[in-house]
DNA sequence: ACGCTGCCGTAACGTACGGTACGGTACGGC
DNA sequence: GCCGTACCGTACCGTACGTTACGGCAGCGT
């Protein structure tokens, strides 16, 4: 009797993940104001199994969420021959993915829905997109800043405090005013310029060489 | 017949004032769930009054905004004497001003309904939040860095580059957080470091000194 | 005193949508 | 062929909530 609400990663059919993609695409035309009804139309699957594959709504909402980020995971960073053309790029590549993915409509889409429910939520799906967001870039944006401390090349007290300021100096206001509506378009060219623009600002800031 | 829509800042009666004030309540404890009954219970007005106020629930949300933003303006920065020092302490009060209104709770409330409603909406929420907000800040804050170029003690070429990686060093990753359920605590002493830290570090970059 | 206006409180209406039940179909095991 | 399982499609139920309607009261002009 009891729901399937074990969704981790991996324990879906193909049939469940193509209902999750469908779910997915709602999400981003429609926002939170998406029906069972119209998943399992857009779907061409029943309500009866979303309900008996996902439990409820909110279930169903959580498994999309986590459908996603389970599909965004990897852009490694290479810890060989390291050096200050090796930091740099590194920190580059990372600005113009983050910031990439960070305008992507399904980004947008997720965390408006994930902010809507955040608080009052069993599931916390905010707690989640957390997870998978901002904390995910730490983790994996750490180790290339204690790196490039080990190696000389950085210089910081705490490894937080310059990951935060790398994110304030790489987001800016661009995902607050991609959450709240603004038109806003992040040409490939753009994503360049401020991937650097960052990371020399960074490097300004932390940089042990002046 | 034509509903009262007209919020345009002051044609508003006290008792409706009250009424405001008591959505703004419901909204930071509930959020979007608010009912137009249990506005009407809590501001101890019927329903009636409600619709014939603001039209529709909808009108109801957008004067909440609004009546929380009329209350906001103000933080004047004094052109006067201008030197380092006062573009220092200009800077940092502004920051830390920011930072306080972000974290707030009503704020935290505000962006979060805006942010839900935002794309799919006649009374476009999230711009009047995106206006009242980063927006605002903008303009507030560009006079200052202006002035602060003009007497040579700044260095960039565009002045909303210039603002937006303030606003990068200020925020961080502070408000996205707070937005997606983030317990965190930011004491009247992380306030004041922060913003000093984030001026600092603006001063590094833009500081016409080295 | 009488009517008018503005408002409160509450009951009632309509509907959208989450959740459930059920009939019908395809398929695999035996 | 027959049963069990899985699933689609759809009709259905219950409820929450936006919205409207109405009765009653208090203040005020005449």
């Amino acid at each position: 009797m009891q729901p399937a609400v074990e969704v981790s990663d991996s324990a879906l059919t193909e049939r469940q993940k193509d209902v999750l993609d469908a779910a997915l695409a709602l999400l981003v035309e429609a926002g939170d104001t998406l029906t069972m009804t119209s998943v399992a139309r857009r779907a061409s699957c029943s309500k009866e199994s979303l309900y008996k594959w996902f439990g409820d709504r909110d279930g169903l909402l959580t498994a999309t969420v986590q459908w996603q980020a389970s599909k965004v995971r990897g852009v490694p960073v290479d810890p060989e021959a390291f050096g200050l053309t090796s930091l740099t790029t590194g920190l580059e590549r990372f600005a113009s993915d983050w910031l990439r993915v960070l305008s992507g409509s399904i980004s947008v889409a997720l965390n408006r829905v994930a902010v809507g429910h955040a608080g009052s939520d069993k599931h916390d799906l905010g707690a989640i997109v957390l997870e998978n967001g901002p904390f995910a870039m730490a983790r994996r944006l750490k180790p290339l800043l204690q790196l490039g401390r080990d190696t000389g090349l950085l210089n910081f007290r705490e490894t937080d405090e310059a990951f935060r300021t790398f994110f304030g100096l790489v987001v800016r206001d661009v995902q607050i005013r991609l959450l709240l509506g603004d038109r806003f378009e992040l040409t490939e060219a753009a994503i360049d310029r401020d991937s650097r623009r960052a990371t020399q600002q960074f490097l300004a800031l932390y940089g042990a060489r002046s």
